[in-house]
DNA sequence: CAACAAATGCAACTAAGTTGCAAAGACAAA
DNA sequence: TTTGTCTTTGCAACTTAGTTGCATTTGTTG
């Protein structure tokens, strides 16, 4: 057992338990936006898909990991270490193969002033090809 | 009846019906991105949800619409006359309020550059407080 | 170890959106 | 105006990502 991953869970005050550290491994290996199917699916359905869903939102609760919105009606879940406070890097969706990348060499800046409004956070969404598929 | 409306129809070769041009001014009264739930409702329920949907999913083709993505599962349609082709103006979703504002005013470039990537089309959403919640 | 709170599994549920099909409607040609 | 064809509509049943309630199990602290 990672002894980083156990010391994440408890300064969240979050149990170090097996569901909770298999879940971040898989977070950790995938270094892209991933479903709770296709978790469960890399841990053999050994986990329930409501512990799945439960503790993917104690993440998100505690900002370990951030979720971006996936083609019709699935959210994909992603460490967020690569994240700041008021903005995430990018992601593409590919329009060929439907697959989606986060993009974290490009240098885009925090709109924050907008007249009118409080900006406190930002998501940008590019849609287009993916390096693989040009 | 619209003729304008009556136009855009036949030039996307789509049939003049009743229940299009009553979407299609609901759309041009909102003036901001509304759910299928709430077109039926000013409709007063005479329109079928599953007609409603796939009249928006014929406009989506069409150009003439384009949809953002609500809170957990639902999608808002709003009329696309703001759109350039690769990018939507931002949209803001309220902290307080939970509503999404179109952010008109502002002037945020594409970023079409990005090493690797073809990228077609931008999305932006911001997370904050809305002019009547600050 | 005991006691309590938190995490888990299961089954049933929710609800946004989709599908198949028969009936109604739009529209172009005659 | 009528006819014929293709599109649109309504209905009911379905799909499925995500949620909820509850009984059981597990982690943690004293």
């Amino acid at each position: 057992m990672n002894k980083s991953t156990e010391n994440i869970l408890k300064n969240s005050n979050l149990r170090n338990t097996h569901g909770r550290t298999s879940i971040l491994e898989i977070l950790t290996k995938a270094g892209k936006p991933i479903t709770q199917e296709q978790i469960a699916v890399k841990l053999k359905k050994t986990l329930n898909k409501t512990t799945i869903y439960r503790n993917l939102e104690s993440f998100l609760k505690a900002g370990m990991v951030h979720r971006v919105f996936l083609n019709q009606r699935m959210w994909a879940y992603e460490l967020s270490h690569n994240c700041t406070e008021n903005q995430c890097h990018p992601h593409l969706i590919c329009r060929k193969c439907k697959k989606t990348t986060c993009i974290t060499n490009c240098n885009i800046p925090l709109f924050d002033n907008i007249p009118g409004f409080k900006i406190e956070r930002q998501k940008i969404l590019f849609e287009g090809l993916c390096p693989g598929c040009q």
